[in-house]
DNA sequence: GCAAAAGTGTTTTAGTTACACCCATGG
DNA sequence: CCATGGGTGTAACTAAAACACTTTTGC
C-alpha cells in the first residue's frame, strides 16, 4: 500500500527528517538458475516498469516488519510456520540508499533486504504492484525502476559471498534436502559446476552444517539420495564453515555466468 | 550542530518519514591495541555519557557527506589531502538501526558508517560534543549512549572480517609502511599474535596487495625493513585477497583478546 | 660482539583436485 | 543388465604452519 504516500520533493516538515522505504532483493533457485522477484508498479514514478517489492516504512513498525509486510502485500511470499530464522527462509538487512539522485520525487532513503528463500509456488500481485514474478539473474533483461539495478547486484553479490563461508546456501532449500539439491543452489548461485563427489564431501564433512535425517529422498533415477537437514540451533548468521566451501571455477565452458 | 534539531517524539509531518542520523565507528590502531573514538554529549538525551560521534543528516547532503560533517564537527577529523578512497583513510556503510526502542525521543534511524584511519594525532572537540577520545576496543570500560554499544561491535566485527580478504588493512597504516607496521594491524585488530616470518611471505607474495617503494624506513633497532605502499589502482572495496590472509591461532598466552 | 628485528629456505602437515571405483535404484 | 545418479577411496598437487637460519642495523 504505502508507495501512495508522502507529498514529495522536499523535506516534509523538520529538518533532517526523510521518507524512508525499503525495499526487498528476494532469491531463489528455480530450475537450475538464480532467480529474484519482481513486480510490475501501478503508480508513477515509473509506472509499469518492474521494480524490487517494497514500500515505504510505516509509523510503529521495525525496517524488517516492514519489508515482511510489503513482501506480503506486493507479492503474497509470508515466512513458512515454523521458520525461527533458521530454515528455508532467511532475510537480512542489505544497505542503505540514497537519500540523493534516487528518486524523482525528491529525496528518500530506501533501506534494503536481502531474503533468501526456496522456491515456493508462484507469488500473487496486489498492492501496489501488478504480476509479480521471478526472473533470472544475470540475463541482462532486467532493467528495474529507481536504482534497483544496482540493488539487485548487490544482493546478488552478497548472496554469492555469504554461502562461501556460512550455512546460508540451505536457506533455498526446503527443511530436508539432499546434497544435490544444495550443490545445486551453489551451481545456480555462483554459476559454476561443483564436482558432485567432491562437493559431497565438503558438505557432509564441514561440522555444523548438515545433520542426517536417517531418511531417503529423491523418486528420480539412479540411488536415493539421503536426506539432510540444517544442523540444530545454527545461527546462519554467525556460524562460519570451517574450511570455507570456495567456489572453484571448472573448465566447463556450458556454465552460465553472472 | 545537529543533534540539536528535530522536535521528537512522533512521527515529524507526513507518514513513513522519520528523523535519520548518521554515527561514525571511527577505529584506529595505537600502541598496539584497536582503538575507537567517541565523544561525550553535551545535550540530552544521554548528556555527558560518550557516543560514537554523530548527527543528523541534512538537507541535500548525501550519508557519507553526512559522516564525514559530523566526524569533522565533533572530532577534527578529516580525510588527509590526497585520500582518493585508496590509502589510509576508508569510509564505508556499516549498516542501519533503528527506529524503534533506539532513541529515548522517539522513532530514529541511525545509518552508521565504520572509519578505518591511521593513529592520527588527537582529535579536537567541537560542536555537539566535548572532549573526542579514543577508547580501547574490547576492555569493557566503554558503555556508550544510545544502542552504540552495539554499533560499535558490530563496526568491530566488520573491520575484522574485512582485512581478512581485502587489503583495509592498509587503510590504518600511513601512506608508506613496513610489513611490521601492518602486522601489527593485523595482531591489533585480530588480538592474536603473528608468525613475523609466514606473515611477510603472505604478505609481499599477495598480488595486488603491497607495492615495494625502494626505500627503507624504520630507525628502531634490528635490520631497517623496506617500505611498501598499496598497490596502485587498488580498490579497497573491490580487491579481494587470494588466499585469503587467514586468522591464525597462535598458542601465545599473553596475546590480547578481544 | 651482542641484541633485535628483517627477511629467506625448508620441512611438515593439511586441504583441495581429479578421478577410479562401488552402491542402489528405475526401466 | 544397463543407464543414472549417490557415495567412498586415493593419489597428485598446492598452500599453510612451524621453525632453522642468514642479514643488517644500534649499542
Amino acid at each position: 500500500m504505502a508507495r501512495t504516500a508522502p507529498a514529495l520533493p522536499a523535506v516534509p516538515g523538520t529538518a533532517g527528517s526523510f521518507p524512508v522505504t525499503v525495499d526487498v532483493v528476494a532469491l531463489t533457485v528455480r530450475g537450475g538458475t538464480l532467480q529474484a522477484l519482481v513486480v510490475d508498479r501501478l503508480l508513477e514514478p515509473f509506472r509499469g516498469r518492474a521494480a524490487l517489492p517494497g514500500g515505504f516504512v510505516l509509523p510503529g513498525e521495525t525496517l524488517e516488519r516492514a519489508a515482511e509486510r510489503e513482501l506480503a502485500e506486493e507479492t503474497g511470499l509470508t515466512a513458512p510456520a515454523g521458520a525461527t530464522g533458521v530454515g528455508p527462509w532467511h532475510l537480512e538487512q542489505l544497505r542503505t540508499y540514497g537519500p540523493l539522485d534516487r528518486d524523482p520525487r525528491g529525496p528518500v532513503l530506501s533501506v534494503a533486504y536481502l531474503l533468501l528463500a526456496p522456491a515456493f509456488g508462484l507469488p500473487a500481485a496486489g498492492g501496489d504492484a501488478a504480476e509479480a514474478r521471478w526472473v533470472t539473474v544475470g540475463d541482462g533483461a532486467v532493467h528495474l525502476a529507481f536504482d534497483h539495478d544496482r540493488i539487485l547486484a548487490d544482493g546478488v553479490e552478497r548472496a554469492r559471498a555469504k554461502i562461501e563461508y556460512s550455512p546460508l546456501a540451505a536457506a533455498f532449500c526446503p527443511a530436508e534436502f539432499t546434497v544435490a539439491e544444495l550443490r545445486g543452489v551453489y551451481e545456480a548461485v555462483w554459476g559454476t559446476r561443483l564436482d558432485a563427489r567432491n562437493f559431497h564431501r565438503k558438505a557432509t564433512g564441514t561440522p555444523g552444517f548438515l545433520e542426517p535425517t536417517g531418511r531417503l529422498g529423491g523418486g528420480g533415477p539412479g540411488r536415493p539420495a539421503e536426506l539432510y537437514r540444517l544442523a540444530p540451533g545454527v545461527d546462519p548468521t554467525a556460524t562460519v564453515l570451517h574450511p570455507p566451501l570456495l567456489r572453484q571455477v571448472s573448465p566447463d565452458p556450458g556454465a552460465p555466468s553472472a
